[in-house]
Order: C-alpha cells, then sequence, then structure tokens
DNA sequence: ACCGCGAGGTTTACGTTATATACAGTTGAA
DNA sequence: TTCAACTGTATATAACGTAAACCTCGCGGT
C-alpha cells in the first residue's frame, strides 16, 4: 500500500487523471504514431484481470500477478493503464458490457425491474468480487454501467413517478441486490455453524440481555431459508414502490 | 499485506481463534497472575483505534499508528489483539455500545423501527469508517451488535410476523442504512461535480445509447434532494412490510 | 536515407503493510 | 530464592503499488 497519507493532489492533477480515466472507459483514447507496437491492450489486460478474479478472488488481482499473465513485467501493464483503481473500473465495465435485456419479462414496470434485478443478481453471483470492486471510491462509472442504470430507469418510466423518485427507487433496487451479494460474501458454512454454536452458549447464558433475539431463535428465524433470498426483500421495496404509485396517481387524477 | 495466498489453516486452530476472538469480545478473558503488569488492555487500545479512525479514517488505523498513540511498538499490541481483523471488531464494539433506546418513538413497530434506524444512520455518520470496518469478514457479532439487533427484532414483534420474516425485515432495514452510508462515502462534491461535467459531455453524445438516463436527467433526477435521504427508503420499505402484515393478519384471522 | 524522439518494456528502489520469531526484562507464586 | 509466566522490543519477511531511470526499438519529418 503506497498510500502516502493523503498527498491532496492538485485539483488540476485530479481532474487531468479524471479525465483520462472516463477517456479510457469510453475507449476514446487517441492511439500512438510514432514508436513499437503495443503488445497490449487495456481490454485485453482488463479481461485477464477478470478470470484471475474469478478464479481466485479480487485480492489475488495484483499488478505482478496480472502482467505474469502476459508474461511481462509488472510496470509494463502502467504503459497501458494509469493506476491500479483504473483496471477495477474496466473490470467492472467488461463484466458490465452487454445490456440487459427486459422485453422477455413482459409489460409493466414490475416485472421488468423484477427481472432487471435478477440480471444483475446473476451478475454478482458470477462474479462475487464486484462488490468489493464498485465499492471502491472514485464511482466513475462508464458506458457499461449507464446502460444498466438506462434500462432500470426506462422499466420505471410508465410508473408515473417523478425523475427524482425514479431515481430514488433505482438505487433502492441496486442496494438490494449489493446487499444480498454483501450478506452471501460474508457467509462461510462451517465459519458460521461454528460462530452459531459458540455464540448460543453465551445467548443462552445471557438470555435476559438479548430477550428478542433469543426468542427469534427459538422459533428459528436463523433456520436457512427455502425461498430465493432476493425474493423477500425485492418484494418488499416493489410493494413499497406500488403504494407510492398508486398515491401519486390518486392525487394527480 | 501479508495476505499468504490463503493458506488455509487447520480447522482446528480457526475454531480457536474463533473462540478466543468471541472471549475478547464479551471480556470472558481471565487475565494472567505472574508477570509484569499490563500496561494496556484491549478496550483502551480499542478506543484509541476509534478515535484515530474518526479524525484520519479507517486507512490510518495501522497496527504502528495505534501502537504510537501509546508510545510502545507495535508488536506489543498483539499481547492484547490476536490480529488487527479482531481490532476492527473491538472498535466495531466499541461505538455500539450503548443499546439504542426506542421507548422514546411511541408504541408500533414502525415508530420504533424508524427511530432504530435513525439511531444506526447516525451511528454511521458519525463514524464513517463503520461501513468498512463491518464489510470486512467473519462477521463475528459481539454482545454490543447483538443488543442493537435484539432491540430491532424487539420493535418487530407486536407485527406477528414469522421470526424468519422479522430477521428479514431487520435485514432490509440495516442494509437501507448501509447503502446510504455507502453512497454518502462515495460521494466527493468537488469530483462529483467533475465528473457530472465530464459524463454528461460523453451522454450527449450518445444520448440515443441511454435515452432514459437522458430523460431523467433533464427532468432533474440527479438535483440535490431536499429530504433527508434515509427517509425515501426507507418509507417505501416499510410500506412493503406494513403489506406484508395486513396480508398475513387477513389470512390469519 | 537518415536521424531523433516518442513509445514499450525492464530494472531497481522506496515506503508501507501485517505479523512470525527470537530475545531481554519483570514479576508473582512456589 | 528460584522459576515459570508474562510484557515489551528488535529484527526479519513477504507482499503490495508505483516512482524514476534506463535501454531499445521503429515511425515521421527532414
Amino acid at each position: 500500500m503506497a498510500r502516502a497519507a493523503k498527498p491532496r493532489e492538485s485539483k488540476e492533477k485530479r481532474t487531468r487523471d479524471l479525465r483520462a480515466g472516463i477517456a479510457l472507459l469510453w475507449g476514446e483514447q487517441d492511439q500512438p504514431a510514432r514508436g513499437p507496437k503495443p503488445s497490449l491492450t487495456p481490454r485485453r489486460i482488463a479481461e485477464a484481470a477478470v478470470t484471475l478474479a474469478d478464479a481466485e478472488g479480487l485480492e489475488a488481482v495484483s499488478m505482478n500477478r496480472v502482467a505474469a499473465e502476459f508474461d511481462v513485467s509488472a510496470m509494463a501493464l502502467y504503459r497501458y493503464v494509469p493506476s491500479k483503481a483504473e483496471l477495477v473500473e474496466l473490470m467492472v465495465e467488461a463484466v458490465s458490457a452487454e445490456r440487459p435485456d427486459l422485453l422477455a419479462a413482459g409489460p409493466g414496470w414490475r416485472p421488468g425491474l423484477t427481472a432487471w434485478a435478477r440480471l444483475l443478481w446473476a451478475l454478482y453471483q458470477a462474479h462475487p468480487w464486484l462488490l468489493a470492486a464498485t465499492a471502491m471510491r472514485r464511482q466513475v462509472m462508464g458506458p457499461a454501467q449507464l446502460g444498466w442504470m438506462d434500462a432500470a430507469l426506462a422499466a420505471l418510466e410508465s410508473t408515473g413517478l417523478a425523475a427524482g423518485q425514479r431515481h430514488q427507487v433505482f438505487l433502492l433496487v441496486v442496494g438490494q441486490v449489493r446487499n444480498l451479494a454483501q450478506q452471501l460474501a460474508d457467509f462461510d458454512e462451517d465459519h458460521n455453524r461454528e460462530w452459531g454454536r459458540l455464540t448460543g452458549e453465551l445467548l443462552d447464558r445471557h438470555a435476559d440481555r438479548f430477550p428478542a433475539l433469543t426468542k427469534a431463535i427459538a422459533e428459528g428465524a436463523f433456520a436457512p431459508a427455502a425461498v430465493d433470498p432476493l425474493d423477500f426483500g425485492l418484494d418488499r421495496i416493489l410493494d413499497g414502490v406500488q403504494v407510492l404509485i398508486d398515491r401519486t396517481e390518486g392525487v394527480s387524477s
């Protein structure tokens, strides 16, 4: 970690970095004329990093490991990618490349948004590192991520909600998927059972301090759920959105 | 980072670590008889780490920095804390120490749960590092966190929902608060405006690719919201929960 | 055709991280 | 008094991101 204690770069520098990073994401970098042919591209680098992350997790993605995939020194990558942060952005864009297709879900905002959430959830399941990758600072969305966002907002247009509300609902659904991904990431079968056993003993001994929790556990609150975990939260949220829509229509009409 | 490529510790070792960590969280460690008096305690170390994180962020919390706070070598801390991960757990427990008081919110599950969410949100605002700290693996809740959980579950007892559903609703509300914290953490005034400007140009140029997004922006979807950001999502979620309660009551009665 | 400069790639080095190991100093119980 | 247990330090290791200096190409302008 070369975190130099927040060197507080100059504003011009940061803007230049940002501009370069965005150009990279949109593929709008002008390639050079003079000099040897490049042996790599940002795209190929990102793809190698993605397969590495899929196989061994985001922690395994170091400049060294990625460079080794091309039999090249780590520093060589910096000719194509300004920093590791930008590489991660490219990885996110790479796996978000194909825009979700909501037409098969049928008409109406709710089937569309549900399908959208399911597709996003599938993406997070296929690439468990996505959560950590997008949690990193510098939330600079590239065209692929904007495509996902556009698809969700399109599904919401028929609701009659205001633009700000549509955006808020979008954030709500994204949040639900990401929360689920977080819960799944935390989950380790053995570890969880072991913690449950050890903490269970302590809970018994202090049952008076945690009455509601004790009762809920006794009633099986932590038993593995039978239904798809995405459904419960999503259904509640969309029910709530429906309530808002009904109220809005009632007022306007 | 001494991440030794997931050395896959033996199960016995992991269980012992877990047991030691839980004992630490619950303050159930037996103190030694012979030997010099300890000059520190896990508690004092955690408190120093908390003030450091409050002031300079979680990234500033290194074993060296914390140890320096006591004019002591970094390795000395390992006499009190098994690893940095456990230290972070202790930090979380420290700031979660006081159990939320929901009695002032009045009767009924909804005012109680709303108050609970507001208090948790206040905690995340007071300690912005909480999100990252709790996102780290090994979700081993100590008594303080269990106290928060118990308070939320207690508020939900009057709903008549099943234990599993109460748990799910709890997760939903926690998730909403954490999502908000995430959105706030990503947000940097200057940076965001700059990204909006640069991406806005690109969006104009590709408006046909993102029609719904373009329309939403034109209608001011990204204008700073006037209301408290927690409210929108929370209201939608709790509306949805109310729908579920109504449906459940309708069936049972 | 030449030549210089820009570009690709390597090497080396720095500062930082967590923590394993070996050791020295201190203290209470036997 | 002796000894084992305990505290704290010093040293060492592996890994990380990346800055800086350097060599080696090969195209563009002359």
